[in-house]
DNA sequence: AATAATATATCCATAATGCGGAAATCGACA
DNA sequence: TGTCGATTTCCGCATTATGGATATATTATT
């Protein structure tokens, strides 16, 4: 044995390593990138293709580059289902107490896709659609999720997204956003204080231990949504927040 | 060697047998109903789920039940931004000849997801939105995949989903569907006629040989979607369904 | 057009890897 | 506390996946 590996069953292993560097990657690849990206030897690559391929969990163009393959699409769909559908209890907890929309979105990619929304007894309420993806600089979802990254991190996802305003309120330079995450670590919450849209404020925390990071939310118009609100809000959503990061994990 | 083997690694078969098991059920499942599912020996599901819960692609709940995981999610995004991303360039030159909106979606579950869109040109436009999941007996592309199955299994996705109606032209009972689909495989194309929106009507053509299936669509008003609009969007339209087809095959 | 260079796909001997029967452990229910 | 069904771990065996070497496509060069 060179290496050790971890207990996990080793064609198993290769093949996620496989399919994360296409994720990663965002567009199709040939075989010596999947080769250069996972370290492995090329028949070895070849051989787990050609059984993704064959189940059309992989797809190969014409170029001969491979990309990810259709097969994938029901599985995604499926695990959202499955995550929201846990979820959903927790987001009505929430919604009970607190009478304001609750959900509970994903990182993904440059973006944040919402997984599970349990809507406020409200009239007026928020619209956000599960399946729906968002911005990361200016929800409060999204923030909660940044402030658990490194700057670094941060820098990069916001170089390859850019900064659209979508309020006179939202944040639109790198070191405002910089900031604003270092205060919402410090307090351990995010606020989106109209930045998402004019009379809305919104408030988020992470779900702690989540493979995936993940956040939940509370959000609703200014007039019911104030101060006093979030000294109410804030210690539910750190309970079901620790409560979905439990079971994750 | 007990059985043949298509040549694909064998635990990356089993592993997908597993997942796509844990799909169908659409809910948690225990070891031995997997065991069941699969007709694999309990310690070798148990060793790869193991592989997978340690990537988070599977997770388990408190019960020790099995759900899908969240790293699957962005997946399935992944998957449906790199289709959409070749599909895209088909749509548009559906677009430029017919100024309609043109979509491609795919069979999900009991339902249809949009995985691609071009908007028209007019003012007056369809709103649908990627990543939307509507029914399918009501939809144009929906018919158009249900047109491929057999009756069986489109009455057991009926049984599952139901025929709420739409609109008032809607389709509400399984009969009527299954000659509307009888007609539709004889014609080559499905319409939908007011029965998803009113003021709406949609030519739909399956994808040859899609490993999932999937469609394409052109909507738009009926003042200018009518029958000679129909002569002419047919042809254009399995002209892009088959280039689309031959791609993913 | 012909040739070289590069990338992709197939073979096949080897042993490392995953396999699954058997046994231990856990958890629900009485 | 004892019993039963389900889940998890163990470990010797041989089936299975592995990857160096080779053949075959594909693209670049002259």
């Amino acid at each position: 044995m060179v290496e050790k590996n971890a207990g996990g069953v080793q064609s198993v292993e290769r093949v996620l390593d496989l399919l994360e560097a296409m994720v990663r990657s965002g567009g199709p690849m040939s075989l010596s990138e999947l080769a250069e990206a996972s370290s492995l030897p090329l028949p070895t690559i070849h051989r787990l293709l050609r059984t993704l391929t064959g189940r059309s969990y992989v797809r190969q163009l014409s170029n001969r580059q491979y990309a990810l393959g259709p097969r994938l699409i029901p599985l995604g769909e499926g695990a959202g289902e499955q995550l929201g559908a846990f979820v959903q209890p927790e987001l009505a907890r929430l919604v009970a107490a607190l009478s304001e929309t609750a959900n509970m979105a994903v990182h993904d990619g440059d973006k944040v896709l919402y997984i599970s929304q349990v809507p406020s007894p409200h009239a007026m309420r928020m619209f956000t659609e599960v399946g729906q993806r968002v911005p990361m600089h200016n929800t409060g979802v999204g923030k909660a999720i940044l402030a658990q990254l490194d700057d670094d991190a941060v820098r990069r996802i916001i170089d390859r997204a850019g900064m659209p305003a979508a309020t006179e309120r939202s944040m639109t330079t790198l070191d405002e956003l910089l900031e604003d995450l270092r205060v919402t670590r410090e307090r351990g919450y995010a606020i989106d204080d109209n930045e998402q849209e004019i009379g809305v404020r919104c408030f988020a925390v992470a779900v702690p231990g989540s493979p995936t990071p993940a956040a939940v939310s509370v959000s609703g118009p200014i007039s019911r949504v104030d101060g006093g609100f979030g000294k109410r809000a804030v210690p539910l959503l750190r309970r079901a927040a620790s409560a979905i990061g439990a079971e994750l994990s």
